[in-house]
DNA sequence: AATGAATGAGAATTCATTCAT
DNA sequence: CATGAATGAATTCTCATTCAT
């Protein structure tokens, strides 16, 4: 519950934004003051380093996925529905996680206090598709399998992120929850 | 072509090194110049704009994997086992394609140069990975579903290097080998 | 007559201790603020310009020590030990004192409003000292030599104040008391 | 033997200088280059923090007095007269030392690594003037008391050599080794 | 009377790039 | 060809001071 949230909260808006368009190191307090039109020395006023602001913006807005957020997305006896539902309402429900993810990737392997975060991140999806998975599917999933199939897929979702920003071209998630739903013996779609 | 390659040599290898640990931005060409023992005037002689270390880099050292390379680790019938082969042998052949890989994931965001590479290298991996399913696989596999799945495994491996610089838990290749060959058929392995 | 003396003294305290130890330069606002435990803002409402910290501090802190405190310190017919003796009690009636001649030292170059104090400081200690050995000798001591024994002998006590904060050897204040005592013509000692 | 003396040279000098005037802290490193005619950035191209300019002068300015130097200042007989000479010799044959020795002073409780300087001056000055006094008096000198005679005149040299740059009076040098020759048994003076 | 958010003028430092030799 | 001295624009961060409340 910061105060001043006005100014504040403009700040790390203009932060999260240009992090993601231009990458943490390569985008100057300045312009991060420009963008939030306040003073430049405010910058440093809530945030006394400039790392500062990547990793508030990691601890007060990156949303860690609930089970909850997902259960009813699930279409039971689909599978690659619910996959594809899941990834929809994990990307959409609220535009920050995606920008936010994308950061974290970047400055993962830079900054090792962005990197908890994404270990964190990795684990709760995994979690929560294979909660997914064992929901939607009205058959026995061995438990291994499903343990694979759950991270191939976030594998999947976490690159499509990447490739977002990267600018390349999007792996095609629909295919993969295809592809994972027919591994654990969903029936072949008509 | 170039004379002097020793010296040259030396610089695009103290680059790709120190660009994949400490990424582009944060590498100064003088810490180049240190780690290849040249003068710093040398960097800028060769290369004139330190973009262009890069460039170079992903242009002489950025290896397109061949099919043909791939053909002989394939293993008929067990499209699971051929894909982990294929995986190692693109990771082995050369250790320097995983740190160009990583590079570029990085800085394609940042550098638009650099996304074409990316582009062309998922292309070419997931092509790869088709011709390696389809000589795996002794059944018959739709086409639709062949690209799928080896988009699918394409986003695992891709994932799977961006994990490792960025320091995270590392996907389970093996897993999403098992389980994309589950989707397109393979006999439950025993 | 200040009210709230409690929190202007506190700022003091914290001014002086920090001044010190650190410099004056060195010491922002903020810091003293916090030493003090009160709000920044209260720093600047007491003492308008930082500079009217170490001002205030130096007019309403720096003792000129009394001729009075020192007379019964003076052994007669043993200037050293009353050199020695005065000395120590300089040092002792109050430990700010010697902080704060301290910072006379390090600010005075830099600090004209400072100068001033300085000045007055080794006047006043030459004369007391003069005093004391006036007291002390049981013999005629010419004027002109008890003017420069005086003198060498506050030489000697300023380097130790100023030797003690930078930190250095401390000069030998027992010595340089014995040999002034020699020079005014004190006896051997046994 | 730096080469390019002419500008690294000319840095040292204007940063010589602004030390001894304004003090360390107080000289930004752009008006030591505006002094220096040269720009900002060649500063730190031969001095790659601020502190090492004052290292720099300190290590290759500082004249450690040898005692050669002042052997042919003494005058046998005469321990006072020794003792001024030898005073203006030090701080004659050159100018720097003085004002180096003001730098010392002030940044030695600030700056660690500036303390040995003055321990070392301290030492070798105290050094030197026993050798002084040594030569000087023709009679027999208590190894002790010339310890302690020489400390008394070192101190007192600091003590002009601060007072100098503080502003304030400064402290009678030539009465001090009046005093001190007194000490040792010098005749008294005509 | 008291405060803490706000500000902007520097400060040190970095570094890609140039260029005379 | 090769080099390392030189440069200055850009960047992060600091802090005395102001002022609305």
């Amino acid at each position: 519950m910061p105060k001043n949230t006005d100014r504040r909260t403009r700040i790390l808006d203009a932060a999260e934004e240009l992090f993601a368009v231009d990458g943490f190191d390569a985008t100057p307090t300045a312009r991060v003051a420009d963008a939030a039109d306040v003073p430049k020395g405010l910058v440093f006023y809530y945030f006394p380093r400039k790392i500062d602001l990547l990793l508030t913006l990691l601890q007060e807005r990156l949303p860690t996925p609930s089970k909850a957020s997902v259960a009813d997305v699930v279409r039971r006896g689909d599978p690659a529905a619910s996959l594809l539902a899941m990834h929809r309402r994990l990307g959409l429900e609220d535009h920050d996680s995606l920008v936010l993810r994308t950061i974290i990737f970047r400055e993962s392997g830079t900054h090792p206090e962005v990197r908890d975060h994404l270990r964190k991140l990795r684990r709760s999806l995994v979690e929560l598709t294979e909660t997914a998975l064992e929901q939607a599917a009205e058959w026995t999933v061995a438990k291994k399998l499903r343990r694979q199939a759950a991270e191939t897929f976030v594998s999947v979702m976490l690159d499509h992120a990447n490739a977002r920003r990267a600018g390349g071209a999007l792996p095609d998630v629909q295919g993969a929850a295809a592809v994972v739903a027919l591994a654990i013996g969903a029936p072949t779609p008509a």
